[in-house]
Parts: C-alpha cells; sequence; structure tokens
DNA sequence: TTAAAAAGATAGTAACACTATCTTTGCAGA
DNA sequence: TCTGCAAAGATAGTGTTACTATCTTTTTAA
C-alpha cells in the first residue's frame, strides 16, 4: 500500500499552496528542521532560503511572513493529529477508552508519519510543544481567527469536547476541560524537560507519568472510574 | 497608613536596578503600558524611549534587551502575586479555603495595589496572561532558569502545591496540578476572550466561572468536597 | 568643591522584514 | 515546433530593529 495523507489546508493560511510545488514542499521540510533546531525568535526567511538554496523573495511568494508560516505549521499538525485521533479511536465503543487513547496521542512523542513525506511530525510535534501558543498569542489574534486559521486548533478541542460529554453528560465545562487537556499535554512536557521543578516528574522525564497526570486530572473531574 | 511595597528581584534579570532611579521606573510603567497596548511583539525601546523622553541607550543602561524586560515583569508579577497569596491567605486554617483563595487570586481581574506607585498590577495581569508564557517558550530557558529568572514563578507553584498536600497528602502530581491551575487560570482567561469556542464561558464571558471550572477540577481530583 | 555616576545626545552597524523588478526556466497547449 | 505564461531565480533597494560606541551634560553624594 503506498497511501499519501494530504490535508487540505485553508486558503488564507497561505499566499501559494507549498503542497502543490517542490519548492512549497522543500519550505514546509526545512522550516520545521530551522525551527526545531533554533528556535522560531532566530528563525528568518532568509536563513530558510539559504538553506533550501533558494531566496528570500522566493519564500515571501509562499507565505507573507514567519508568523504566518508557524500558524500553517500549527494548523497542519491539528489537523494531522484530528486525522490520528479519528483513525485510532475508530471501531472503539468506550468513550473513556477513546478519551485516553486521545491523552495518549497528546501527550506521546509522536513517530514520523511516512504517509506524509515531507513533514516530519516528531519534530513538529516539538515545535508545537515549544512554540505552538505563539501563533495566537498576539495582538492579531481575532482577525487571524476570523480567516479561520485556528479552526483545526478548535475542531479537534470540539472531538474532545464531545467525547468528554459521552463520559459525561452532565459535565459542566466539556470545551474548558479539552481545552486543558490540549495544553496541558504540551506544557507539561515542556515544564518536565525545562522547568522540571513544575512538575512531579522530573526524575524520570517519563511521559507515561503525564498520561497518568492527565487521565487521573480528566477521570476525576468527570467521576468515572477508569 | 503610607506603606510602599518594594519587591526585592534577582540582579540578574537587570543591567542596572530600576527601583533605584527615576528613569528606571518610568521604564517599568511605560513598558507595562506600550506591551498592554500593542503586544509585545511591536514593543521596541526605541518607541518606550520616545514615549518617555528618553534615548535608546538609556533603555540598554537597564535592560539588556526586550525580552529581559519581559522577565523582570513576569518575575515581578508572580513574586507580587506570592505576596498578595501570602497577604490573602493569612489567618486561614482550612487549606481548602486557602486553595480557594488562590484560585481567586490567579483567575480574577487585580485591581492597582497603590503601594506599588509604579506598577499598574492590572494592566500587567493582563500582559501575563497573553505574553508570559513567552518568557520561558524559548531556546534560552535552561540558560536563564539556571541564573534564577523563574525563581518567582516556581516559588508560587511550589506554594500551591505544598496547599494540594495539605488538602490531600496523598495526592500524587501536586507540582503539576499547581502548574495547571497557573496556566489555566490565564488560558482560559485568554480563550474566553479570544477564541471563545475553546471555552464553555464564551457567551458570559465571566472570570467566576473560570473560578468555578477551576474549582472544579482541583477539588474533583483531590477527592475534597468544596 | 569635586569627582564620579547617571543621563542625554548623536552616530553608526549588521541583521531583519519586507518590496520591486528583471531574467531565466519549464511546461502546456495551439 | 512554436508560443505564452507561470514559477522560480537573481539582484537590488528600503525602512526598521537591535543593538554598540562615544562624547557631553547633569545630578548626586562624599
Amino acid at each position: 500500500m503506498d497511501i499519501h495523507v494530504q490535508i487540505k489546508m485553508n486558503e488564507k493560511l497561505f499566499v501559494r499552496d507549498p503542497e502543490q510545488s517542490e519548492l512549497g514542499k522543500k519550505i514546509i521540510q526545512d522550516s520545521i528542521l530551522l525551527i526545531y533546531n533554533n528556535g522560531f525568535e532566530a528563525f528568518t526567511f532568509k536563513k530558510l532560503a539559504a538553506d533550501i538554496g533558494s531566496t528570500e523573495a522566493g519564500i515571501y511568494r509562499y507565505f507573507e511572513n514567519k508568523h504566518r508560516l508557524l500558524i500553517y505549521l500549527t494548523a497542519w499538525y491539528w489537523s494531522w493529529l484530528e486525522y490520528q485521533v479519528a483513525f485510532q479511536t475508530n471501531n472503539i465503543q468506550d468513550p473513556v477508552v477513546k478519551l485516553k487513547m486521545i491523552i495518549s496521542l497528546l501527550a506521546t512523542t509522536v513517530e514520523d508519519d511516512i504517509r506524509t513525506s515531507y513533514v516530519d511530525e516528531s519534530l513538529l510535534h516539538q515545535i508545537i510543544i515549544t512554540e505552538g501558543s505563539k501563533a495566537y498569542l498576539t495582538k492579531r489574534v481575532s482577525e487571524d481567527n476570523k480567516d479561520h486559521l485556528f479552526k483545526p486548533y478548535k475542531d479537534l478541542c470540539a472531538v474532545i469536547g464531545k467525547m468528554i460529554l459521552e463520559c459525561n453528560p452532565r459535565y459542566k465545562h466539556p470545551k474548558s476541560l479539552a481545552s486543558t487537556i490540549i495544553e496541558m499535554a504540551h506544557f507539561q512536557n515542556f515544564f518536565m524537560n525545562n522547568l522540571p521543578s513544575l512538575t512531579d516528574f522530573g526524575g524520570t522525564k517519563d511521559e507515561a507519568e503525564i498520561v497518568r497526570f492527565l487521565e487521573d486530572l480528566v477521570f476525576s473531574s468527570l467521576h468515572v472510574v477508569h
């Protein structure tokens, strides 16, 4: 089987669709590498262009600026993760088991999905942990939100919210609990590796502990035994 | 009573202590205003200098760069909040009541503390919500952490962690739950106001609902009735 | 009174974040 | 095979940002 998963992205995320050309794909591939290695602050279109043997102006033909590229990467990641969730929870009936699967997908190192040739999901996952929230923590959030740039994130949150209600239809804050799970899956990971005293996992640095923490948090809140 | 609260800051946070001069205090006061109004990305030392009628070089005599200034502001805020927590929970015996007080302090709009003349805590609170995590979400975290720049945040987290254990000594993840409370008090507020579909408070936009969400989250996890 | 610390004034540089324009390449249809 | 047009490459230029340096003036504290 030689299946390629392609994710249809909102057209406002780019100037020219990077999935439609070799240069576009190289921009995605190498920007992931560069941001992963040097961080988003140190990342520039000039360095990216040099890396892929193109020019600054060439990159600008695909993305308005580096912030838009970051939003693109996060949107891509959340879309891909929602697909993973749908795929991995398919045929599971028990919403508690489903929710556990989602927590595990969120909080555990992802492997590179070979069906998406030019995106290294495991690097992208690390980028989302460190840089993801910078996509929306800006003065422009509302405008960007009107352009539906955060739809994949919100969709995933809605999916998780629904599953929470399936576990306990009387729970009062499904969406807030969903966004808490998503954010904390990443923040606890970041803290564990960089500011360990903010977590209880500094000793082992084991992602499985984050999963246990989140499961306990969620199912205690839902008053569901797991 | 004319009491002035002064917070002793780590010397690595600045080049010259801004609390020791008029210019320094103006830098703090006006940087808060500027970042509040335009966001951290658009904030520059040049604009700040123009605003306070000084020069760019003048600002650099106090802070190495704008990122250090942001770390300073966040460190100041967390120190001030820990003081608030100590003050407001003094004479309360019941750890559950104490924890509720902390949640309320974290998640509710703060009023400007008149004892700190040049810092507007209510604006600073808003800045911390939007820009706070950018202080540590960088490639430099570990180095900055070695210089103890995040100590006030970690101290507050430790205080909350202790109180969690007072409520339930057998709870397994006090520090992670503490950092979750802190982060979510802010993120749910940001989401409520900017990406409301990520929360259950989009309709009312009422901070009291965030408090209820967090209390339910915490006391469910601790298996404590509140 | 004096000297040294702080602040002000001014200038300069490298990198960043773009925009513009012109040329070359590749490829699809007539 | 020719033609036309879109994508990419090459090059240049501009305003801003993020600093650093140096010199002068003002303030302050011994």
